[in-house]
RNA sequence: GGCGACGUGGCCGAGUGGUUAGGCAGCGGUCUGCAAAACCGCGUAUCCCGGUUCAAUUCCGGGCGUCGCCUCCA
């Protein structure tokens, strides 16, 4: 049974999906007009680790991701650099894509993009007005709040509290302050769509409201995105769908916590961002992945490019191991004192399906992931005959594809993992590992060593081994 | 101002009313020509003050500190 925390109710609670095995999942995207950062990147990653979890334990998954591909800083931007508002969006859904698929993020069932569903929102927006839920004033719509009774049940606040601290915002004719935009009058030169209402584009939250309920219907299971959504969007989509269609939204809302620099949250507006860019021009993306796992979901996360190298370290452990057992040589003789890698395996398993069923829980999952990479080392330490060998290969890549499906970790193929880090072109490696095997044969070990010392010196560690000398790497940082 | 979260060993980071993850770094050892890798061993933490309890890091109250939301934001 997966529990997990839902925002809504502010507690731990069991999934239970609505239908049989089908989890239906809605996230929010992102707004392109720009390349994603880190925050991005979290949300991206946790939520596809759960949609991956889902995926493991037999569940359907539906999966709908969308983009705010209209909006005002897309329009600014396209001001700017005096290009369409389409260009602009299509350029940066296409930079998130490309971010993604390094991140080993699984495209979503669905992509839509806010544009695609103008006449939905405006459908809703009338039905919100015939129903008296909203109103409208020279062009603009307006959600009334105090019509909605549930109002502020996602973020747990109630109008007086949120207009207590409101900061004095001069808007003109709303009729109450809290009230928002569902649909916005266009003005001259900006991009506009046909409405009952004179030629304008939509309010920020209508579009997800318009998308969920299309694409998976109404309700649906889970509702995600970073915790910055809660307020105001996540409520206000909330506040249209149900107001609307009388149903209820999502299930559970699940939001990720921050991403932080310096104990403090990463944001464009501050300028305290690292976009995905930067980092995997300096990391591997699977360094970037595996960090972003390594803590809750729900608890902030500080980045900063030292905790990248720790758990560069930990990647290269995992793909030394593989490496350890593409090479190994079983014994001819009947293993002796062998323990059974079975119930490694087994204990394996059992670790880390707890820790996710548990919310989700990355960091213990990692280190049960963590545990298997000793104990099978401690495995290999001991003289195994090849049929222990052989049954051994199995259980261990069967645990391999699992941490691979769930985590999106561990996908490579060892040689690739340190081909991509070397620093130097392989031949001439590979000559200098002769030159030095030759020296170390005529026992010229100041000659080897000097040989050996160079190459760490550009990131590359050469280890002898009874089967002969074999090399790792890893990235030097040198802007670190 | 209102509401909320958090404070764990040198660092990162979990769980837990009592036997107390995991990682990185460090030290000692096995191995090695020497290393590296791997393995073994060591370190033994829970902001402060009260309270509840046989027992609190875990529950309650207070304090201090950090951060977040209330504005576009993953």
């Amino acid at each position: 049974m997966i529990k997990l925390f839902n925002t809504l109710t502010n507690t731990k609670e069991d999934f239970k999906p609505l239908k049989n095995n089908e989890v239906k999942m809605y996230v929010c995207g992102v707004t392109v007009y720009d390349y994603c950062h880190i925050g991005h990147a979290r949300a991206a990653v946790v939520f596809d680790t759960i949609r991956r979890y889902f995926i493991y334990k037999n569940y359907n998954v539906t999966f709908v991701k969308n983009f705010t591909d209209i909006d005002d800083k897309i329009i600014k931007k396209a001001n700017q650099e005096g290009v369409t508002w389409q260009e602009i969006s299509k350029k940066y859904i296409n930079e998130h894509n490309k971010d993604m698929t390094s991140l080993n993020v699984l495209a979503p069932d669905f992509a839509p993009k806010a544009t695609e569903f103008i006449d939905e929102m405006i459908n809703i927006c009338k039905i919100l007005i015939e129903k008296d839920y909203a109103y409208e004033i020279d062009g603009d719509v307006f959600f009334s709040v105090k019509k909605f009774n549930d109002y502020g049940k996602l973020s747990h606040r109630h109008l007086e509290e949120l207009l207590a601290g409101a900061r004095v915002e001069i808007n003109e004719k709303k009729e109450y302050e809290l009230d928002f935009a569902l649909w916005k009058k266009s003005k001259a030169n900006e991009p506009a769509f046909d409405s009952p209402w004179g030629l304008g584009r939509p309010g920020w939250h209508i579009e997800c409201s318009a998308m969920s309920a299309k694409l998976l219907g109404l309700p649906f299971d889970i509702h995600g995105g970073g915790k910055d959504l809660i307020f105001p969007h996540h409520e206000n989509e909330i506040a249209q769908t149900e107001a609307a269609f009388e149903k209820p939204l999502a299930n559970y809302w699940i939001h990720n916590g921050f991403v932080n620099i310096d104990k403090e949250k990463m944001s464009k507006s501050s300028g305290n961002f690292y976009t995905i860019k930067e980092v995997i021009n300096e990391f591997s993306p699977e360094v970037l992945r595996l960090f972003l796992l390594s803590s809750h979901y729900l608890n902030p996360l500080d980045f900063s490019l030292e905790n990248l190298m720790e758990f560069e370290k930990s990647v290269e452990k995992f793909y030394l191991l593989l490496d350890r057992i593409n090479d190994y040589k079983a014994s001819t003789k009947k293993s002796t004192d062998k323990t059974e890698y079975k119930s490694i395996y087994e204990n394996f398993i059992a670790e880390f399906e707890k820790a996710l069923d548990d919310n989700f829980n990355t960091p213990v999952a990692l280190s049960a992931v963590f545990e298997l990479i000793k104990e099978t080392n401690k495995f290999l330490d001991q003289k195994i005959d090849n049929n222990t060998f052989i049954a051994f290969k199995s259980d261990f890549f069967n645990t391999v594809k699992i941490i691979r499906d769930v985590l999106g970790i561990y996908y490579k193929k060892p040689e690739e993992w340190f081909k991509e880090n070397l620093s130097i072109p392989e031949d001439k490696l590979m000559e200098l590992i002769e030159k030095r095997n030759m020296a170390r044969k005529n026992k010229n070990f100041a000659e080897a060593d000097e040989i050996r010392l160079a190459l760490l010196k550009q990131g590359i560690e050469l280890h002898d081994t009874f089967y002969g000398t074999k090399y790792t790497t890893h990235r030097i940082h040198k802007n670190l």
